[in-house]
DNA sequence: ATTTTTTACGTGACAAGTCACATAATTTTT
DNA sequence: AAAAATTATGTGACTTGTCACGTAAAAAAT
C-alpha cells in the first residue's frame, strides 16, 4: 500500500470519526437501523409492514382514530397513513366510517381479523420495547427525551436561529 | 360533543402522551423532521438533493472515497450511494476511477463544478450545524451520543437480548 | 346569509432508503 | 495452483416517506 493510499484511508477514518459526533447523521442512522430491525422482526412473525403495524398498534391502544390523529401520534405524513388504509381494508384488518360530526374525517377501527394479525406480533414487539426499558433507567430516558426535544426544536422550523457567535465550517 | 366523542378524544390524547415516551417513535420523528428541514434548506440555496449533498460533503472533507466508504460514513445503504453517483457524473459534479489496487472499487472524486454547487450550500448548512452547537454543551453532546450509542446497540441486531424481567405489554 | 379561510384526506409524483441478487474481483483456504 | 469464500458495486423491485395539489367540509370573518 502506497503512502497516498494510506493517506486516503487516514482521511476516510478521520471523516468517519468526525461524523460520529454529527447529531444529524447519528440520529438518522439510529432511526434507519431501528426501522430495519422492526421490519425484519415483523417479517419474522407475520406479513404486516411497519406502517400497517403502527396503524394497528394505535387502534388497539386508543380505539378508533382518524387519519390525521394517527399521523400526529406517529409523527409522520398523513399521506402515508392515508395510503396504507385502503389495502388494510381489503385485507380485512380495519374498517372506516365517515365522522358523524365532521364528514371530512374518516374514523378507522380495527377488526377482529386485524386484532389477530396484530396479536401475532405482540410478543416480539413487546420484547423489543423491553430491551429498551432494560437498557435505560427512567432518569436516562428522561434525559434522552429532553435532548431529543431540544434537537427537534432546532429541526422543526424552516431555519434555526443562530447566535451571533456563529462560525462557518 | 357527545360523551363518547370526548372519550375518543381523551384516548387519542392519552395515546399521544404515551408515545411521547416511545424512543423508537421519537427518534424516528426527530430523524424525519431533520431530513425534511435539510431538504427545504437545500432547495432554498440550490438544486442538490440530500443524498447528492452528503456525497459532496464527504468528498470535500475527505477527498476521493469509494461507494462503500461513503455508505459507511453516512450510515446508509451502499445502493443509495451507488445510484446517486451516475446522475452526479452526468451533472459534472463528480468523476470516478476504478481503484488501482482493487479493481472492484470505484473512487469518487469531486470536480470544480461540484465544488461550486456545494459551496453554494455551505453557509446555510454550516448555520444549521451552528444551531446545534449553540443548543448543546460539549458535555450534553457527549451524553446524547452515549445514549444514541446504547440505543443503536439494541436496534442493530436481529433481536435484542432481554433480561428475565421482561414484561409483555 | 354569504364569503373567505382553514382543515381532513386522497392522490400524483417523486426522493430516500432497503433487501436481495448478480457479476467481477480479491482474499482465504485447501 | 485451484477452489471456495468474501467483498465492492450495480441493479431490480419494493417500502417508506414527503411535498404539493385538489375536493369536500367546516370554521371564521364579514
Amino acid at each position: 500500500m502506497t503512502t497516498s493510499q494510506q493517506e486516503r484511508l487516514d482521511r476516510f477514518r478521520a471523516r468517519q470519526t468526525a461524523q460520529d459526533r454529527n447529531l444529524f447523521g447519528r440520529i438518522s442512522g439510529a432511526a434507519l437501523s431501528s426501522r430495519s430491525q422492526a421490519k425484519r422482526l415483523l417479517r419474522s412473525v407475520g406479513t404486516l409492514s411497519i406502517t400497517e403495524w403502527r396503524v394497528l398498534w394505535d387502534l388497539v391502544e386508543a380505539g378508533p382514530l382518524t387519519v390525521t390523529e394517527m399521523a400526529t401520534i406517529q409523527r409522520t405524513d398523513h399521506a402515508l397513513i392515508s395510503r396504507t388504509i385502503p389495502p388494510m381494508i381489503e385485507k380485512g384488518y380495519v374498517v372506516t366510517t365517515t365522522g358523524a360530526e365532521d364528514r371530512r374525517t374518516s374514523l378507522v377501527a380495527i377488526t377482529p381479523s386485524g386484532h389477530t394479525v396484530f396479536d401475532e406480533t405482540s410478543a416480539t414487539m413487546a420484547q423489543r420495547r423491553t430491551a429498551i426499558k432494560d437498557a435505560f433507567t427512567e432518569a436516562e430516558l428522561d434525559t434522552f427525551l429532553a435532548l431529543i426535544d431540544r434537537f427537534e426544536r432546532i429541526v422543526e422550523g424552516p431555519m434555526p436561529a443562530v447566535s451571533q457567535t456563529e462560525d462557518v465550517a
